[in-house]
DNA sequence: ACTTTACTTAGACATTTGTCTAATTAACGA
DNA sequence: TCGTTAATTAGACAAATGTCTAAGTAAAGT
């Protein structure tokens, strides 16, 4: 759950999360978005998976980025019990 | 939005919220629940505040805080799109 | 009036965070 | 086998964060 809040409190991170609702991308193709250096957008990958909001896989050269969507459950239902 | 997940993320704040589910509570009252300095809750009640999480009333003396649940519609929103 | 109670503001300080450059690892292509 | 491309790891550093103590403000009690 701290993993989670903590991947999901950074506007870049969030945007990621966007990029990736139109299906998987490699680390290369999802730095071209942003003006940040690779090592900076491995960092937010990386916490990203820490939280289990996406899942990596190595295709040859390249680290493929999927969203995991099964984790927003658990913050739905955190966000659940708010909802009298 | 970026106050929002600021606020959410700090597990001493979402207690706080969680125990304003069961109703306002002071400033005080919310602070003798934890083992933090009274300036400690009142800086953690404050980004809760800006996040528009919690609403305040001076009552006399006390400051009563109460939760505002409308703020979670927000959050809400932004997970609906992830869920196809 | 003075003291106490409730809370916030101000300022300090260690830790965490987001970013960078440089170096490293690993796969591909010629 | 050598150079290129893709990505991560390591280390540095400024900025933000969470905590504290001390000081300030304001309402209530006596």
């Amino acid at each position: 759950m701290n993993a989670l809040f903590k991947a999901l409190n950074d506007p870049t991170r969030r945007a990621i999360l966007e990029r990736l609702r139109n299906g998987p991308a490699s680390a290369g193709a999802i730095a071209e978005q942003f003006h940040f250096s690779a090592p900076t957008i491995s960092h937010h990958l990386d916490l990203l998976r820490q939280a289990d909001l996406v899942t990596s896989q190595k295709q040859g050269q390249f680290v493929v980025y999927t969203l995991n969507m099964t984790v927003f459950d658990e913050l739905l239902g955190w966000l659940y019990q708010f909802k009298s």
